[in-house]
DNA sequence: CAGCATCCGATCTGATACTG
DNA sequence: CAGTATCAGATCGGATGCTG
């Protein structure tokens, strides 16, 4: 999206922008408890690619959300860790945990609803 | 996404697939106030297709997040509003908007500063 | 193990045009 | 004015294979 008109009462844009990916939330929340290896991201996150999980990375690295520190050591060892902004983050992924807790059925019961009357 | 494995300390999974969409939270964000029509709700986000807004409300739709309203006059009238669910993502979105006041400027120093390494 | 390059398929945005 | 259909372009997720 980039920056477009950015209409006043919504700077929430370039936060649901940050998070847009897939797994973007994912591997935030991910990293809560701390620093993280890719492989032991993959396992714990389970269902990401290799290649998404980098790409992930990448993006969040560049926006300055998680840092990537490199190990000199004989089998190469990174680790991902999460930056001031990144951690600020965790706030209001974890409203959004709340907000699942209180009203995931009803998200479900509308889908189911709406498969209904149209498939029939 | 649909209904993958499910990471035990990760049920942000759902609402974060709800407001995937680049536009689903803006549209969300420009309701609290009250319904509006299809038109108002356009020249209020700015910058959103016709074709694309009516598939956001679609969707939201689909999922329970808000009501359509159809009136039998002689032009078309429409109105779209909240659903308790939906109105309840607004705590959420508002979480986003506090950290992107705090920690906007940092994300776009840290693209500045991708940018410029990698542009020399 | 970490990362990158390539290719494919699915999805999404956006522009345009057409129906009630 | 609201909504749908169609089409083109871009992006994304995912699988695979190769390099350090």
């Amino acid at each position: 999206m980039g920056d477009r008109e950015f209409t006043a009462d919504c700077q929430t844009r370039l936060a649901l922008d940050l998070l847009s990916g897939t797994w973007t939330g994912v591997v935030l929340w991910a990293l809560r408890d701390g620093p993280l290896r890719p492989g032991e991201l993959r396992a714990r996150i389970g269902g990401i690619s290799h290649k998404v999980l980098t790409g992930t990375l990448r993006r969040l690295e560049h926006d300055g959300l998680v840092t990537r520190r490199r190990y000199a050591e004989a089998p190469p060892r990174v680790e991902y860790a999460l930056t001031a902004p990144g951690r600020g983050l965790l706030v209001p992924l974890s409203a959004l945990g709340r907000w699942t807790e209180r009203y995931a059925d009803d998200v479900l019961d509308a889908r189911d609803l709406a498969a209904e009357v149209s498939g029939r």
